[in-house]
DNA sequence: GAGGTTACTAAGCGCTTGCTTAGAATGGGG
DNA sequence: CCCCATTCTAAGCAAGCGCTTAGTAACCTC
């Protein structure tokens, strides 16, 4: 009985259904598609899902914790990366705005997709969730702090930040008129105004 | 055969299923809905749901229509008693706020269960949604020829605003620490950062 | 209070759902 | 080339879905 769970060919098969089941939550949402929608766009029978997965809530749970992994790492990288608050506040916007609408698809189900997790799922995904928050909002105190940001609501300064970079996963389209780097420049210098940045 | 259509007892037991098919669809969205759900929630059997809307989907266009032009209407009014740009952003980005905190439920069925709507339905949301986003959109730029805004992208920041006001919706709890009223303060003064007011 | 319209329910139809079972291909190691 | 675990499918089950039908209760008008 050799362990041999994890071939490139079973984890190819997984990453197939998973690609699948995030193009069609993004589309349909969680409730709004099946799980034959998801088995036929990987190419398969229905059956085949769950012999790479227990069920749909877990597909979605696997696509929302890694969804908010990566965010997490992306914010945190963005901000160690940068000598001091303005140049962090630069990266992270930059960064955080180009992911959301790069992958839109994926931040869709990340940010839109919640309440669908089981309850266990969910308070895992919330500690996530609350890290990257408290990440954005500590930027924004340690700016305050220093003297180079001019904010008279941190809280409400950094809720915004977030806000604006979660919500272009609602409206971006690739079709549109802007490139993620289009709107992540803008929305750079929204930023810096945002938080009062001192010229 | 007296026309008794629209008799107050009808028209009640409308508006209670209505107010149950907002209550369920924002909760748990529209395909999370059933139309069990709903009558249920309404105190009637699932079948009455029938003898006073065509089906779900309607019920889903009803609340989105009537949320659309609530909205419309409001961004309009608060833009047309102001005096000037300034007022008018203030006014505008005030009550926005207020109304996407306050009636969050009712704003999470308007921007995010837009996919569930029939083409034809959509196309007629669609239309709404585009006048709300004009008038934004000309505000702003009112304000940069008057020179009383310094937007260096005027569409990039009306698409800012929009999307601060609409996000409220996603993140918003009455349980908070925040009211209505306290985010919508601190969102007129960002409002005023973003399209560079002049002080 | 009879007549006729409106408001509602009990029951269920046909279909789809998430998921399971039983068994057939597939493919690498000895 | 055979063994046998791994990967996949055909078929289908129980439950739940949106919605309909047939009939009862409630109500207003005269």
């Amino acid at each position: 009985m050799p362990d041999t769970s994890d071939l490139p060919r079973a984890d190819a098969t997984r990453a197939r259904l998973l690609k699948a089941a995030v193009t069609a939550f993004a589309e349909k949402g969680f409730h709004g598609t099946t799980t034959r929608d998801i088995a036929t766009a990987a190419g398969m029978s229905p059956a085949a899902l769950y012999v790479h997965h227990k069920s749909k809530e877990e597909l979605l749970f696997l696509i929302s914790k890694s969804g908010h992994e990566r965010t997490l790492r992306l914010v945190r990288a963005a901000i160690a990366d940068a000598p001091d608050p303005v140049a962090a506040l630069r990266s992270v916007v930059h960064d955080f705005a180009v992911h959301h609408a790069r992958d839109n698809t994926g931040a869709r189900i990340v940010n839109y997709e919640l309440a669908a997790l089981s309850d266990e799922h969910m308070a895992e995904i919330r500690q996530i969730r609350r890290a990257i928050d408290g990440e954005i909002r500590a930027l924004v105190e340690r700016g305050v702090a220093a003297g180079v940001f001019d904010a008279p609501h941190p809280k409400i300064a950094a809720t915004a930040l977030l806000s604006l970079g979660i919500d272009i996963a609602r409206w971006y389209r690739a079709s549109g008129e802007w490139t993620p780097e289009d709107i992540a420049a803008g929305y750079v210098e929204l930023a810096l105004r945002i938080v009062g940045a001192h010229p």
